[in-house]
DNA sequence: GCCATTTACCTTGCATGCAAGATACTTGCA
DNA sequence: TGCAAGTATCTTGCATGCAAGGTAAATGGC
């Protein structure tokens, strides 16, 4: 008896959506330096600490290494970035940006403005929406460590 | 002078990340039936309303024409729908769930629930979510509409 | 009725995400 | 020391999302 609920009504179905628009939003406004979504979170991380190693990039990008590799790759093709093996750890490879990688960050910055402009929410519900979203992220990586026994 | 936002402070990426990590989620669950989350997205918009076109079904699933059709057929090749033009319009392809895929709807109906069991927020948050993370992408689709010309 | 325009859908190409398996290096312990 | 177990990264394969361009059918002036 238990019926589906509609999917207007689904939180997933909600984040899924609006995650797909806004990745669609960002596309025109990232187009000139070509960078696609996923790149721009590499390079955000980046500006944030550069220097660092695919497996701590990973951990704030939250991206699978399988998705991590290709899109790091893609970046030192484009010059924004240099891969370069540790020197205490050969497993290791670290990550720096290069000068053009540095001041990229200046030329992208009226990027998040002009989306932000886009949006009616006030900055207050921003906030909230951040916040449980975020809530909800870090429930499912706590049962994902859990799980993985 | 304006300094990038780090990335745990922006809510574009914790609506990406949490969307992701729900996928992620929902595909141990939904592997038993073989689906994904994207065909699980279109039975659930059949489920709530059958036999319509596939313009109606991409107004409810918020999917691309491009991403609907590819869905749409490896639906109809595990035999939970049929796809049939429509006599008024020939241009018009009219999606129609089997007998299959109607009794798929109990059968999947566990999943919803045990999903939600694994995330802490309570429901007056996740009605929150719901609600912020819709406004958000209708505010988006209302933007496409208006920069179409 | 005729044709330009619009509409509904399809196809192609590109860029993810990620599971699963492979590889190379390090560590821990007998 | 020697080797089993663990770790960091890479590769492969599959399933999206979506822009852009293509095709066929319907529509709206004339």
């Amino acid at each position: 008896m238990s019926k589906t609920l509609p999917l207007e009504e689904q939180v997933c179905f909600a984040l899924y959506s609006a995650s797909n628009a806004m990745v669609r939003l960002y596309r025109p406004l990232l187009q000139p330096f070509e960078l696609t979504y996923p790149q721009y979170v590499v390079l955000l991380a980046l500006w944030q600490q550069d220097d660092i190693s695919l497996g701590e990039l990973s951990s704030k990008t939250l991206f699978d290494s399988g998705t991590l590799t290709p899109l790091v790759k893609k970046l030192e093709q484009k010059g924004w970035l240099k891969r370069l093996p540790s020197a205490q750890d050969e497993r290791v490879k670290k990550v720096q940006l290069t000068p053009n990688g540095k001041q990229l960050e200046q030329q992208v910055s009226g990027v998040m403005a002009a989306l932000r402009c886009q949006i009616s929410l006030t900055d207050e519900r921003m906030i909230q929406l951040r916040t449980l979203a975020r809530q909800v992220q870090q429930d499912i990586q706590l049962l994902e460590k859990c799980s993985l026994g």
